[in-house]
Parts: C-alpha cells; structure tokens; sequence
DNA sequence: GAAAAAATCGAAAACGATTTCGAAACTTCT
DNA sequence: AGAAGTTTCGAAATCGTTTTCGATTTTTTC
C-alpha cells in the first residue's frame, strides 16, 4: 500500500468515502461511535491528506509568494525570517523568488505564482521596476498583494516601509549637531524610490540648518556592488574635495567601502572625516571604527507585511471588503565611532 | 469572467474539453486547423492551466522543500540563493522553513512538505537533530532526499558537503606553519558533526607536527550567538592563558568576536595573537584586521545539491533507479592580514 | 402505534486538468 | 463502390477531497 486515501479508509470500515472526510473534520451529522472508528483507522494507516486535492477543491493553497531582488542581502534575510515566522504561525508556506534586480524576471515570477493559485503575494520591487502592468494583473485576479521596503505608491495595495526621508532627514541632522559643514552624500541609483527619498532627506536637512546644498558632493553607488562603489568613492571624493568633513551613505555596505579606503589611507574616522550608514547591519557593529547608522526594522517589516497579506487573504476568502494600509515602522538612529 | 478554464475555450470553439487539452500539448491527433483555433482562443481569454488541477492529475509539483536551521545567516543565504537559481532554472520552485535549530520543528516541517506533496526536500540538519526517523519517512515515501553542509551518514540519500576536517587541518597547519605553536579553538555546540569534525583536523594538525594537543585550550561556543561566544571566550582565554599566540575559530563570526575584543584590549593582531576564521563571510574582507579563513563554497553547495536532487526526482519520475552520490566540494585557505 | 422530528449516512457533483480508447469521418486503394 | 487505412474527435475515467441534498433509519411525542 502506498499512501493512504480517504478510499482506503472507507473500503476498510465499509462505509463511505463522504462519511469518512466529514468524520475527520468532525461534522455534527456523523456518529460517534463511526467518528471514532474513522479516528482509529486514520490513525491506523497514517492518513494525511493529500493537499493537492484539497487545495483543488477548496481554491485555496495555504501559501504565499515572495518576490524580492536578492536573498543574500542582511536586510532582505531578516525580512524573509519575518516572514517565514509569521506565515508558519498561521499555517501557510512560504515560496521565494529572486528577481536579481530585473524586471522581466519579476513579471515572470509574478506569472509563476499566479499559475500556482499562490493565496497572495509580497514583493519588494526591483530598481529597475518601472511599469506596473504585472502588479495589477494581481490585483486584477483579485489576489491580495503586500509591497514592502522598495513599494509603489500609485498601486492600490496594502504597503509597509519605512520614511527614508525622514531616517535620512534625522541621520543627517546628527552630523549636523556635531558640527560637521561640509556633508557628502553617496546615494543609491536614480530609479528607486527609497534612494530619492534618502537624497531628498539629505538636501532638506542641509536647508533647515541654512548649509547651501551643493551636487557636486553627491556621489551615485549604481554598480550593484555597494562596498567597491563606497571604496572607489570615496577615492575619488577624496581628489576632487579636500575639505570634506562627512559623509552619509545611503548604505551600511557603501559605508564600509568608505570606511576601508579611509583606514588604508590613514585618514582618521571621524576626526578628519565621520561617517554615517544606513540598515544597521550586524557588520556595522563590528567593524573599526563601528558606524553609526539608521536601524531599519527589517524582522518586523516582514512580520507586519504578512501579518497584512494574511488578513486580506481572509477577508477575501470571506469576500469581505478590505482597506488597505499603509504602515511605516518607526527607524532608530544608532550612535557608534565613526561620528 | 473569472478565470479561464478548458472548458471556457472549449465552449467558446464549440468542441470538446479533451480536444483543447490536447491541443495545447501539441498531441498529434488533432487537426493543425483546430490547433490554431485552439491557439488563438487559448491566448484571447489568457488562458493559464491551473497548476492545482495539473498536480493533483500528475502528481507532481514541481516544487521542492527546503529545511535550514535558519535564513538569517550568510551562509545559508547564499545557499538558498543557489538553490533557488537552480530550481527557477529547471522551473521548479522552492519552499522554505526554518528549523531554527529545534528538533521538532525539523519534524513538523518535514510532515508539512510530505503532506504538500513536494516532488523532492532539501535539508541541512539542525545541531539538536539526533535521531532520524523523519528522514527515514521521507525516504519510505519515495521522496528524494538530498542532505547538504550538516549531513547524517546514516542516512541512505544523496549528500553535499564540504571536508570539514581537511579543511580545519589546512587552516591550522597554516598557522603551524607560519611559526604559532601555542593554538587554542574555538569550537562549536558538541554534537553537531561539522563542529567535531573540525575539532578532529585541529587535533591532527597538532599530533602531525608533534605539537600536544592541551585540552584546556578548547573553547566551545554554543549559546547560538557566535559573535559574544567569540567576544567572551576571548576574554576567558586571555585570563586562563598568557602564552597563547593564536587560535582556530570554527567561524568568522566568532572570529569577528575575538577580533573585536583584541582591539579593544589593544592586543595586537596577528602580532600578539594570530587569529583564523572560518566560512569566509562577507565581513571577513572588511574588518580590521582582515581575516585569514576558510572559503565555504556556500552557493555551489546549494546549486550541487539542487542538481542532483532534480535528478532524481526525474529518475523517480521514471521510475528508474538512483544511485545516491556524496559530494564533497572543495574548500580554500583565504589569506589576510589576521595571521 | 402512528406521525413527526432527529440522527445518520451515502450518492453524486464539483474542482480543472490529463489520457485512454472507441467511434466517426475522411482518404486511399483496388 | 466497397474495403482498408488514416485522421480527427470526444465520452468518460481519473486524481483525492469537499459538500450538498435526499434517503433511510432511529428516536421522540401524543
């Protein structure tokens, strides 16, 4: 015998297979006495159920999707471990794709667990993300969809992020009160939301302490590679600017790049020149100097989002309405050495 | 409208389900004329099969289970990037629990992945896993099973992994070599076979160039926060022992951990005390001083391991039999400044 | 003891696809 | 024209479960 089925069972006892499935999940209008024998017999030949028909049947898989640029990332593994937490606390899998930062492997995953009747989808959208269609075809099948970290406002979808402005706002200010002037910015690519709002962040602070905002200190990190773009950087930035004093990085990683350079070269961080990250990751804490940076609360990030996605995947499920929410988690910033 | 079925394109051309379901497949009992038709009426509705009916009739899902301790965890996480590049590549997807280091979590998943009926698991065991019969449930179903990085020998599955104890060897023969001969270890939780394994080449290392080995030189870290295991063995070692000039850590996080506490105390590295890592993460290249280890083929472990387990599943599939393979990639001595 | 009510069961449809096998239609050949 | 062979199609079974609804049996009520 291979694997047991609600047949087997009903053939044994000689009753039928409909008795049998509603005995299992305890219907009122079956007897105990057979409830019991059903029970045992279950038991007996080990029966599980064979989710493939029950998910048939119920139109419902009990798994989510996620879609995000890169799993080898601290911030997107403490994201996914928010996730996989949350989903296996109610019962759901969890199935993860990588997009690489590219958009049609985003649209072509996004087919993927449509096809697979996924019960909803998080994503966090790749740089290059810069047409919708795919996230509204979710939408249109009325599959519950949770964008988180990189979102998009313009898509009607529950959102869960953190105000990069006002992180970088804060962490810019800092530098500020400690009295460094001349602040160089390293940002990110000119496509993602989150790398603008850092800049925009950084610009505004300069402006609310009267420090004329200059471009030609902003540096852009866009080989993907965000240690060697803060190394080669900061290299440059040093020929090309003397009298710099400070830099925030829209990254932790950009910041260690910076960080290496400046201590191979015997420039003293941060009496010459501070430095201020951004994620707190754990690295940031234990290199020399440690860095100051913005806590991005990435666990919970990916725990509220699925708290979300779950809850919409029930109200659906109930056709209910849903509202949806946008939720920004609060950012910390963390004093350390290099500032 | 809802969703496109057969049957919608079938009532739509006026034919019969079977005959669109053939179509589709290329079969080539049915007329080039109607293919078309089928076609055109297959792309004008979107039509996408539904993967839940294609499962339950093929029994197949073309979904794999992964089970790690945990997600957070650069190795881990370039394993997983490796698994999913493999899987997406051969059109699979990819599920994936955490154990999180408990027993019966590593249970509970492994029943959930049986009962979704994923085509072939992937696991790197727990440090508390000790007994088996999970796995042996697995493979009495005729699941393909590939164990990978924590391995059980006892198992008849395919396995991945590195040569623990070879590659421990090399790295304290380095140190040997480099002229350290008082040398302590830092090693892992007791049971774990990894964590003996690398003991034992530490142990060799020493016997082979007629070093004693002194017990009272072996730290084991095992509070699953390697960094502070590190950071306070550190500690206790350098109150226990003055005249140690190096140690052996079973991982760069540990590593970091002595690392920074030497910095702290101005103990000068690799001057005073060399230190060796091992896995060679990320942060390794960056810290002051960087640090010697032991590159871990994390990706090609989980690319490897997805490779043979898709195999097999094919070979299952068709019903052919399977040669169980091990697997030992190599592994390599990064030199840096530490030692 | 008959009628009404309650308890218990199972046949059958459904979910949406795949695949076998026989029937029908059409060609080809003598 | 009729036999034989080819194409082309679709009815039906199947995967394993869920759920409705009607049938049957048992219990209650007066």
């Amino acid at each position: 015998m291979e694997i047991t089925t609600l047949k087997d069972i009903a053939n044994e006892l000689g009753i039928s297979v409909a008795t049998v499935s509603k005995a299992l999940k305890d219907y009122p209008d079956v007897n105990k006495e057979t409830k019991k024998k059903v029970l045992y017999m279950a038991n007996k030949l080990n029966y599980t159920p064979n989710q493939l028909a029950v998910n048939l049947r119920t139109k419902q898989t009990k798994t989510i999707g996620v879609i995000i640029p890169t799993t080898v990332h601290h911030f997107f593994s403490n994201v996914i471990d928010g996730i996989i937490a949350e989903a296996e606390k109610k019962g759901y899998l969890v199935i993860i794709l990588q997009s690489d930062e590219k958009l049609f492997l985003e649209k072509l995953h996004v087919n993927l667990l449509i096809d697979k009747r996924v019960d909803g989808i998080l994503m966090s959208l790749s740089n290059k993300t810069n047409e919708f269609v795919h996230l509204k075809k979710i939408i249109s099948r009325k599959i519950p969809l949770v964008l988180f970290d990189k979102v998009e406002p313009s898509i009607a979808c529950s959102k869960v992020r953190i105000d990069d402005k006002k992180a970088a706002y804060q962490a810019v200010c800092h530098l500020i009160k400690k009295g460094y002037r001349r602040i160089a910015h390293f940002r990110g690519d000119l496509n993602p939301k989150i790398s603008n709002d850092r800049f925009e962040g950084y610009k505004e602070a300069l402006l609310d302490h009267d420090i004329s905002y200059d471009p030609s200190l902003v540096y852009v990190c866009n080989n993907n590679k965000d240690f060697e773009d803060g190394y080669l950087n900061a290299q440059k930035l040093i020929k090309e600017h003397s009298n710099i004093d400070s830099i925030f990085a829209i990254t932790d990683l950009v910041a260690v790049g910076i960080i290496k350079y400046f201590n191979e070269k015997g420039i003293k961080i941060p009496n010459d020149i501070a430095v201020v990250g951004f994620s707190n990751w754990f690295m940031s804490s234990v290199v020399t100097p440690t860095l100051t940076t913005i806590d991005q609360p990435a666990y919970e990030i990916g725990k509220t989002a699925t708290e979300i996605l779950l809850q919409e995947i029930e109200l659906t499920h109930l056709e209910q309405p849903i509202k949806h929410k946008e939720i920004i988690l609060p950012t910390h910033l963390i004093l350390r050495e290099s500032s």
